[in-house]
DNA sequence: AAGATAATTTGCGCTGGCGCAAAGAAAGAA
DNA sequence: TTCTTTCTTTGCGCCAGCGCAAATTATCTT
């Protein structure tokens, strides 16, 4: 997987970097692949790299202490993660990141971006409006979980997803996850969004084959999440 | 309400700036004291001030286009508020808050401070220290949500709110929320909570009064919240 | 002290969603 | 092709938690 430093300016907080940043980055850097299922680093890890993605596709995941896990956020390329862990002078990762493709990201030194941090204002900045959008969509996320049932959950998620990566065909959106995808990203369990799904292919909202979900009816779907359907 | 310049210096985010900010802060913002119930901003409205509350105590609360409300934190004095509509340009508060008790905070122009970035780098970077700690509380309390079952979400708060505001007194430790407060708090109904604080209150891990709670095994709390206990 | 108001408790019935288990369907391997 | 693996569906039973309603208790007024 090749790439030029300039490829970098694509990520929002290096969009204010000068070409000279950018090749430092790149040289500190080391660039690391990994498969389908694969962690670039486990929750609890001491955070000495933060990542951007280059290829591929991750998610990052929490882990509460009986075993549990939830999706907190999917990462597509020139997306940075681990940067929450990465920040902070000897701070661990807060979440797992694994692989749901094949994969490629830049490893970038926690050290050097402490030190580009100190001399570069815009740097800070820029990470800082970063994690504020962050925060917004998470307590969004925790009021719909709090206050929305699962029927709505999972329809924000699809409509999510569908913003963030759908494929837009002719007739409708295709969106390539399992049901226990959908199920962690949702806050439920597979079980439910397999007859969620189902329900709604009768009501020829979606169409649902293996790790795969068709947009049928996006507009009818938006409805759902608004919780005026029903 | 009276205050000095230098008592911002206990808000985290000021603590490295210069006498001279600090007076500059305070010369340009106004002291708004409300009373308990009202309002020092609604959601949905522009983000012109971030607030910085100097006495009382400040609820931060999200509501769904239904109408249900969730909280998600209480503020206490020398902490920061409104912070996340304020450090963008033409943005708007993503919550409301509300007084718990009658309160003042100074309001300080998102315009100002806007200024101030662009010169003080430790402002930028120290606002996204905070933001991070943000993060990762709302990650956590939503895998909490996500997975936890009610008493152990309502022992978590309980315990959260210790850390935070517990009068210690010689028995246990005293907090002052209504039934209402620790619902929204933990993500569920005042009729459960009350149930669940009955129930504690029979294993002698809690005394329960009228907008009170006293908790007289607070280890045995953590066991709860753990999910060893039952 | 009596009345008004607000917070809390608790009985009761209900249901949304969980999760086991078994069967079916799709994809991959040999 | 056949076997294996993985994902999905669905019947079934169950229960945690919801929320109404009515009673009880605490606090504030006058």
């Amino acid at each position: 997987m090749k790439f030029s430093p300039k490829d970098l300016r694509q990520v929002t907080v290096f969009q204010n970097a000068t070409d000279d940043d950018l090749d430092q980055i790149v040289r500190n850097s080391i660039t690391r692949s990994i498969e389908e299922g694969e962690f670039f680093f486990f929750q609890g890890d001491p955070a000495n790299y933060l990542y951007v993605l280059v290829s591929g596709q991750v998610k990052l995941l929490q882990t509460n202490p009986g075993g549990q896990q939830v999706n907190l956020r999917t990462i597509y390329p020139w997306q940075m993660f681990g940067a929450l862990g990465a920040v902070r002078e000897q701070a661990d990762y807060p979440a797992s990141a694994q692989a749901l493709e094949n994969s490629t990201a830049l490893a970038i030194q926690s050290t050097l971006l402490h030190e580009m941090m100190e001399t570069r204002p815009y740097l800070s900045f820029d990470l800082m409006l970063l994690m504020t959008s962050y925060i917004q969509e998470m307590q969004a996320r925790y009021r719909e979980l709090a206050t929305e049932r699962v029927e709505q959950r999972i329809a924000r998620v699809l409509l999510r997803l569908t913003a963030q990566s759908g494929q837009k065909t002719d007739e409708g959106i295709d969106l390539a996850f399992s049901r226990q995808d959908l199920a962690e990203m949702s806050g439920t369990t597979l079980y439910t969004v397999s007859r969620v799904l189902a329900d709604w292919e009768r009501r020829d909202l979606v169409r649902a084959g293996r790790e795969q979900v068709h947009i049928t009816n996006p507009h009818g779907l938006v409805r759902v999440a608004e919780g005026l359907e029903k």
